[in-house]
DNA sequence: CGGCGGCTTGAGACCACTCAACAGTGGTGG
DNA sequence: CCACCACTGTTGAGTGGTCTCAAGCCGCCG
């Protein structure tokens, strides 16, 4: 009678280390929601009620700023957590989160929270990791923000939507979810103008080819060689 | 026979749910470390063998750019962990860590983070949200550095040291720790000469005072309201 | 008391922002 | 089904905030 089936999250690393019955147990309370495009999933500040697990489509996390200005945290995939503002002992949500494409996520009410984490040990093991993980990004990107000029973080942040969401096509790896240059200038601490300038001679010198809210990148190691002149070690 | 005494880590909240007995057990595999102002506790890239709780002193964390730029991540206060890289899945350290005053820390051999874990539950607790604050940190800088200017960058930089490690002075609210131009500046991705201009305009009008690796704020008020012009709600 | 680390201040240059105008493109409603 | 309109992107011109380069001063620490 579970109302969500175990085939769903079957293969996430979420819930790798879970057996079978345990993985339904987990389910019993969570519901599966539909989100339109451009639909909110929840708001920065609201009282963080539910916490999700992505199932398809794209969440896009953003921040707003005490003048208005948007700043982008994070493109959410599937399988990944997210709104988990209670974990990390918030009540309410820090960034605003908003479908980009048509998208499922499973919901759970926050205060499931406590008992997951308490029958499934593992689940709190998997969820630090994946903070650890999106810390350590947050770090690289001030460091990035803090010390290289636009045109090499503009080539970070293509790089990291390539890894986290590219797709093989004749003409190269395209970011298979559709982003705009206000996107990645709120990605990337800049403004759409700058992002267009660069796109656009990247375009023209070969490097990329774009359209209305895609990018598709037709020589990765060009770019990587743009975002890491030194080829650090 | 532990080797170090519970009084040392009674009160922080790291420990706040746990047993006295428990603390005992916690504390058996911990050694008591000392570094002198300057040491190196551990480097951007070595591979974690420990991790750390402060007790006393005062520790910077930064994390070094391709080009050999450094970038302030934190200064960590007594009662803090750091260099938890295998709690997050790291195998080597993201970040450079250094003492800024003689201090002393509890040192665990990392291998023993996943016992510590399971027979304490409520550490895992009590990181996951000393994680999930500094996952917001991190990411209300980005938003920061990414919309506002220098000078009001800097303002809420010098409010958070404040609130992290300030002392009341006849003179106004000392940053009880030293602290150098470039410190400030490597935390808020600009340049010791920016930030050298801006606090001497700041002393001109009375809203701080400053010497040698020193800061106090005379008005932190006025600091306030240059750092949020709109009083943002 | 000498030297070095930290700080100050000036001058000039430049990267990226703002302001502005316009051109595709795709979704939507009549 | 087509026409319109809002959204997205392009490109130019001018400006200015912040960086770079440079020189010198101060005050600790050894």
């Amino acid at each position: 009678m579970s109302a969500v089936d175990r085939s769903l999250v079957a293969g996430l690393s979420l819930f790798a280390d879970i057996p079978p019955d345990g993985i339904d147990d987990a389910l019993r309370e969570a519901r599966p929601l539909r989100f339109a495009k451009n639909a909110v999933v929840f708001e920065q500040g609201q009282e963080a009620g539910s916490f999700f697990l992505l199932l398809h489509g794209r969440v896009r996390a953003h921040k707003l700023a005490p003048a208005g200005e948007q700043v982008v945290i994070r493109f959410i995939a599937p399988g990944e957590l997210f709104g988990v503002a209670m974990a990390i002992g918030q009540s309410a949500y820090p960034a605003t989160a908003i479908a980009v494409v048509d998208s499922v996520a499973l919901a759970w009410p926050s205060s499931a929270w406590q008992g997951l984490l308490a029958r499934h040990p593992s689940l709190g093991v998997q969820t630090m990791q994946a903070l650890g993980a999106r810390l350590q990004e947050a770090q690289t990107r001030l460091m990035e923000i803090s010390t290289q000029e636009v045109e090499r973080r503009i080539a970070h942040a293509l790089l990291r939507l390539l890894k986290q969401g590219g797709r093989r096509t004749p003409e190269g790896i395209l970011v298979d979810f559709p982003i705009s240059r206000e996107d990645i200038a709120q990605m990337t601490g800049t403004t759409l103008h700058t992002v267009s300038r660069i796109l656009s001679t990247w375009q023209e010198r070969g490097l990329i080819v774009s359209a209305r809210r895609k990018v598709t990148v037709r020589n990765p190691a060009q770019l990587a060689r743009l975002a890491d002149p030194e080829g650090a070690s």
